[in-house]
DNA sequence: ATGCAGCACGCCCTCTGCTGGGGAGAC
DNA sequence: AGTCTCCCCAGCAGAGGGCGTGCTGCAT
């Protein structure tokens, strides 16, 4: 049942009820086939805007209907209201109004499926017939009673093909009678299977009596495509949205209209930008790339993603050889590259990028925002390839490989690191400021600066003497000036050693102090040393004294003697 | 309906900087 | 032999550049 195809909230349905009558005025006329249209010639498009306009109106409001009554006092008001749906109060019309094809490959394409949406619009008094009937090719549904003011069809393909599926017609059978079986019905479902595969918005619509005596009918709109919806939190069937936004620019009418998307904020005087507008609001995409089977929703977005394959790049850079698919991409590698202009400054710091996206990354650096939260750890970032990355230290990816060593890495920056410290010939050094110091990695000299040449409020001592520095290295530096040096002078004589017991034993040649005596001849020495000697060579029988022996000519020494004589070598001979 | 310019989002890359473990030499 | 120091190195995160792609709004 074509004319039941209204995108609704699956979730609700519209009751219609009779509130008051009006008086009638004929607008309409009658068709070949019996269905009631408006007499007016506008345009499909003005048709459509005007539909658009005043679909459904708004389904949390009231809807006027305009009685048919030849009862020029009277006059009927029907509300839509929305009601909660449940999934039990789902029932299939038909669809049989629905061509569905099949086509190569099984794919189920809707063809002219244009679920149209069929609304109820207050209007001028219309003279009409007695009764609404909602029907498709089976009138399904007559209204009695009632008087319908106008009926519209939305969308083009509803408008062309489906009109007279869809019209809505007068009949004459009290209440809403249900003229279809249900075992017609699930005879239809495998066709609303085949209808939901397409993904289409197909609502089913249904009105049936209300309280036994009340004069209320209700009219249930439901979504064939609920089952599949219903557990989405976000999705909006697009054609609520236009019913909606029906609303709101019939609150402007008499003024210049004003077409207002309830799904955001967008506006529009023009029918045909509004249109265009809400069909951003659909998943409707009839473009197939025939390379990747990817839809798209306009011929233009199409050609861009084909070019893609194609390699087709129609923009090209005149100051450079680079091309691009779209002359968005052109203007924005210009900037990038050549002009590099950059609109979209930061106004807590200098910083300025070409893109708004950048601008918003950038920010959260002084916000400290970090949206993108690891779900392994605490850990979270401030823009997702972060995350991304971050997330390698869970999984152990390393996908970056060393071409030489096949060592594995976890970012591309420590591999290009790695290969240029350990297979690079011409690596790179870098130059202490503040001393001779060479260091591959400029991350380690600032180690090494950092450590050595800052500025240390405590004093540092040298061990050696009473120097104080504030620096590490002005203190290692003056400390090795302490070595080999000959700190130690004798106030007597010139003499002057390194170590200070080197000093205590010269002060005895002055002092004329031997304190070392020997036990054996009490000869006093002033050296330790010196003792051990005397004993050895005096008073012990086994001493064996070690003896020379030059190689060129023989002869014997007790000593060896650093020697200037190349090819002298030390040799010991026992005698 | 189409073309176009701008926008938005995502992906990948580079550069940068800090951290901590390991090895070698000095002490 | 133990300790300390310093450089080497990999790991990891921060920030930003550049481009691919699809979407949007407007004009035609």
């Amino acid at each position: 049942m074509a004319a039941t195809e209204i995108s609704v909230l699956s979730e609700q349905f519209t009751k219609i009820k009779e509130l008051e009558l009006m008086p009638e005025k004929g607008l309409k006329e009658e068709e070949e086939d019996g269905v009631y249209r408006e007499k007016d010639h506008r345009s499909p498009s003005e048709l459509e805007a005007e539909c658009t306009a005043g679909a459904l109106q708004d389904l949390e409001e009231e809807l006027e209907l305009v009685p048919v009554s030849s009862e020029e006092t009277e006059k009927h008001i029907l509300t839509l209201q929305m009601a909660p749906f449940t999934s039990e109060a789902f029932e299939l019309q038909d669809l049989s109004s629905l061509s569905l094809q099949q086509q190569e490959g099984g794919q189920v394409m809707g063809q002219q499926t244009g679920p149209g949406l069929l609304w109820l619009e207050e209007g001028p008094q219309q003279s009409l017939q007695q009764s609404l009937a909602i029907s498709d090719q089976e009138e399904l549904y007559s209204l009695q009673e009632m008087e319908v003011l106008q009926l519209h069809l939305l969308e083009d393909n509803v408008m062309a093909g489906e009109e007279s599926k869809l019209a809505a017609s007068l009949a004459e059978s009290a209440g809403l009678t249900k003229l279809q079986e249900r075992q017609e019905k699930e005879q239809l479902l495998p066709e609303r299977r085949l209808a939901e595969r397409t993904k289409e918005q197909f609502l089913h619509l249904e009105a049936m009596p209300g309280d036994k005596g009340s004069d209320e009918i209700f009219l249930k709109i439901s979504d064939l495509n609920m089952e599949e919806q219903k557990d989405q939190p976000i999705a909006v069937p697009a054609n609520v949205e236009k019913a909606k936004s029906a609303k709101n620019q019939r609150q402007t009418k008499g003024a210049k209209r004003t077409f207002c998307c309830d799904v955001c904020m967008f506006t529009s005087s023009r029918m045909s930008s509004f249109h265009h507008h809400m069909k951003t609001h659909t998943n409707e995409k009839t473009h197939l790339c025939h390379l990747c089977l990817k839809t798209f929703r306009t011929v233009t977005l199409l050609r861009n993603h084909v070019n893609t394959h194609t390699g087709t790049r129609p923009y090209k850079c005149s100051d450079c050889s680079m091309a691009f698919v779209t002359s968005g991409e052109l203007v924005r590698h210009r900037r990038y590259k050549h002009t590099h202009e950059k609109p979209f400054k930061c106004s807590m710091c200098k910083y300025a990028s070409v893109e708004a996206s950048k601008l918003k990354r950038h920010v959260r650096s002084h916000t400290g925002e970090r949206p993108f939260q690891c779900c392994e750890c605490s850990y979270a970032s401030r823009d997702t390839y972060k995350l991304k990355r971050h997330m390698r230290t869970h999984s152990g990816e390393k996908p970056y490989e060393c071409h030489v060593c096949h060592a594995r890495f976890s970012q591309s920056g420590t591999m290009k690191t790695h290969t240029q410290q350990k297979h690079s010939e011409d690596l790179p050094k870098h130059q202490c400021p503040h001393c001779a110091t060479i260091i591959t990695r400029k991350s380690d000299l600032r180690v090494h600066i950092r450590n050595l040449h800052t500025y240390s409020a405590a004093e540092l001592k040298c061990r050696y003497c009473s120097a104080v520095f504030h620096e590490r290295y002005a203190l290692i530096q003056h400390q090795k000036t302490h070595k080999n040096e000959k700190r130690f002078k004798c106030e007597h004589c010139s003499y002057a050693c390194k170590q200070a017991r080197y000093m205590t034993s010269h002060i005895r040649i002055h002092t004329g102090e031997k304190p070392f005596t020997c036990l054996s001849c009490n000869k006093c020495f002033r050296q330790k040393q010196l003792l051990k000697v005397h004993f050895r060579k005096y008073h012990d029988a086994s001493f064996i004294p070690a003896v020379y022996k030059c190689t060129k000519c023989d002869k014997g020494f007790s000593r060896w003697i650093t020697s200037k004589w190349s090819g002298l070598k030390p040799q010991t001979f026992v005698i």
